[in-house]
DNA sequence: AAAAAACCATACTCGTGGTACAGTGAATCT
DNA sequence: AGATTCACTGTACCACGAGTATGGTTTTTT
């Protein structure tokens, strides 16, 4: 990595950590700068502003969540047969990930953007959006497949359905904050799992 | 209402609107003042800091969402018979309620705080579980009488699903922020009515 | 009438975001 | 080898918002 992006990533890690840690405004420049071994007038030479920060955290929270979703379905899609059995597994997958979070999910940038709307500019509410609809497409694809070869018990609509999986995971975030119990985004994870199971699963037995 | 009560009430609304429209950092002691018809003095008479006015405000809202939820759900014991069609009915009346907001539901303060730990004290982000944990009581009630009467179709913790009441909301608020689709939440809303009907309703056809 | 409550006015400190600009060492290009 | 660009540092400065201090004024209450 040159040298430029390499400041520049290190001062986005510190940056993220402490947001996610204490919240956007409550994460002062000169913070950063200190955990990042730079100056004021180093952090300006990368970012012209605050905004240009969350925007460029907010598209590699992107990314790597993206990566992340990819290789969790990916292999829930090897381990189980069709796409129902991908789906349930990749759930599991999913809150086993956030198990293995002591100290609870860090966290995610997207909520905290959407609940500071005019503290964004365009940019960071744009890219807020798009992160929020790639999931959507995402998940409604999965359901699609699972749709196409089992029947549903009850008639939902497949976009509302793909984005109850964000909804779950970003409202089990806030709720593990609040009430301060980590686990709680798993649990409503596996909740959610198991709507999925008795709305598309053949024996009402299991 | 006495004179002081009245003027602290209404900074309270000004300050309120303001905050779910742009966060609570984003808006000013200035703005609030100039929207209250007091000066910045009046002000710091009625509340020693900012925190304060938040403390203030979750307390308030945690009193008039118990007030909404007790008329709803009252409501709908009165329709319906037996606690699961109480449970049905409530969301029901819960996502028309959602859908009557046509600009979107004016948010959550608890999320808001949630989101941003450090920058509240201990008193507000007390506040904050105080009333995530109120609402898991209440909704835990309704199902514990929902499981005495009803077989679940799946074995899943009473507690958690309590808290996805609270979950699917919160999640549908910031997904419906995050999208700028207002009726998300009331669709989110539904779909875990849809959960709650597939897991103790009798008849697998309806 | 006295006292307390509910304010108003002014002035000041301090932290934070942001700008402006001059300068510097290392790497890269020609 | 010299010029240029990149990736910064350092200093100085401005604006704005939170919060403090303090003294005065009006309104209510007792």
């Amino acid at each position: 990595m040159a040298r430029g992006s390499e400041t520049r990533s290190k001062i986005m890690d510190v940056a993220q950590a402490a947001i996610l840690a204490k919240g956007f405004e409550a994460t002062s420049i000169e913070e950063i700068v200190a955990g990042s071994e730079i100056t004021r007038s180093g952090f300006f030479y990368h970012f012209p502003d605050k905004n240009a920060l969350a925007h460029a955290l907010i598209e590699r929270h992107i990314e790597v969540e993206n990566e992340l979703f990819d290789d969790l379905f990916g292999r829930a899609a090897a381990l189980g047969e069709g796409p129902l059995q991908t789906m349930l597994i990749g759930l599991k997958l999913m809150a086993e990930l956030l198990d293995d979070m002591p100290n609870g999910h860090p966290g995610c940038i997207v909520a905290t953007a959407a609940y500071q709307d005019r503290l964004f500019n365009r940019d960071v509410r744009d890219a807020n959006k798009r992160a929020a609809l790639g999931w959507r497409s995402r998940f409604r694809g999965m359901f699609e497949d699972i749709v196409a070869t089992h029947r549903m018990r009850d008639d939902v609509d497949i976009d509302q359905l793909a984005d109850m999986v964000s909804a779950i995971i970003e409202g089990g975030l806030i709720l593990s904050r609040a009430v301060d119990e980590p686990p709680v985004t798993a649990q409503q994870v596996r909740l959610l799992q198991s709507y999925v199971k008795l709305l598309f699963a053949p024996e009402p037995g299991l």
